[in-house]
DNA sequence: CCCCATCTAGACCGTTCGGTCCAATATCGG
DNA sequence: CCGATATTGGACCGAACGGTCTAGATGGGG
């Protein structure tokens, strides 16, 4: 009926995701923004409503993004074993190298602002145990395949990475966390042996 | 020669550590402090200087009062693994029962400030150091007493632990962490055996 | 080709931000 | 008891905040 879209809101969103990743959620002005996204203000708040509700669709994003990758990559048949280290390791490697110090959006998430908003918890909930699902999955299948001696308890060593996981992303944002991280992982990788 | 302070900095600077542990920075304003405080807004910033200062101040107060403790334990004549073990359940269980999700005042300001502001890395990066560095010396004194095993790393394993106490301050402030924290803090100790 | 919905840039809104200033007050030494 | 000195509450500052609104440009459907 009238004038087409001028921009494209998913590029918006992943802009938005990009400068909320780098510096948080408080210290992300609607100006920071506007200049970003590349577009009006007021297309801005038609679009995304306010700056709480972007921020939120910005994590379901990157949620979006990132798990799959997860559950394609430990879903794969054949043995599980040598893709769990594949992970981890990947995971230290990306905390190590992060030069933009952005971490995890979804441990920034956890650290910032879950504590005091609700809607922000319950995603950052559904992204750690969608993590500690994938991971215990993958670790039983692991076991019943023989490559996980009996006796170990998936679940909780799940649980074990997916907290390490968080941990190397905190690593990664401070100095000379490179090494701590990566050491962390092997360490970890021996509890798989 | 003139009239006394009528209020404890060292208390005030406490009640700063109270309120920025659990809001962050940003969103602690220095209304909130005004009040929080309970003493003039110019005696704020006569005594500590800027909202910035005081909360580098804050964080230098939080590990004066948390790294002797640590160092403490640590360091205690005979068996150290029993003493290793305790400290990592104890930070496994302050992080489960963190009912006001403060996590860890080093942790969020890893996430917070550390990525931007380079005084903030630098107090981070002293705690984190200060944390390996009694760990790792502990373990390496486990060795050396028989109690871990020798051709184990001790720095690495150090590291491990460090890591996961990040995570685990992480977990602590999303739902359902406790029982997640519990299990990573027992199958990480699985590698002191 | 023109109407109209939706876009744009940016002025504008009240509020809150971190920080400063000041007059009034309170407490010490003498 | 008084002068000197710090502290006090709160007014005040310019800037930046998140959010709204308007005027005009723009482009698709009839």
């Amino acid at each position: 009926m009238a004038r087409t879209k001028e921009f494209d809101p998913d590029a918006a969103l992943q802009a938005a995701l990009d400068l909320f990743w780098r510096r948080g959620y408080e210290a992300t002005s609607m100006a920071d923004l506007v200049e970003g996204l590349g577009i009006a203000r007021a297309s801005l708040y038609a679009t995304f409503g306010s700056k709480r509700e972007l921020y939120l669709r910005a994590l379901e994003r990157y949620s979006e993004q990132t798990d799959p990758v997860l559950l394609a990559e430990l879903s794969q048949p054949g043995p599980v074993l040598p893709a769990v280290r594949a992970l981890v390791r990947r995971y230290a490697e990306a905390s190590a190298e992060d030069g933009l110090k952005r971490g995890c959006f979804v441990t920034n998430t956890a650290v910032e602002l879950a504590p005091h908003d609700p809607a922000a918890a319950r995603r950052v909930e559904a992204s750690l145990g969608h993590l500690e699902t994938v991971l215990t999955a993958a670790l039983v299948r692991a076991e019943a395949q023989g490559e996980l001696p009996a006796g170990r308890e998936p679940r909780a060593l799940a649980r074990m990475l997916m907290v390490l996981m968080q941990g190397m992303r905190v690593l990664g944002k401070a100095t000379d966390g490179a090494a701590r991280v990566r050491d962390a992982a092997e360490q970890a990788l021996v509890l798989l042996d």
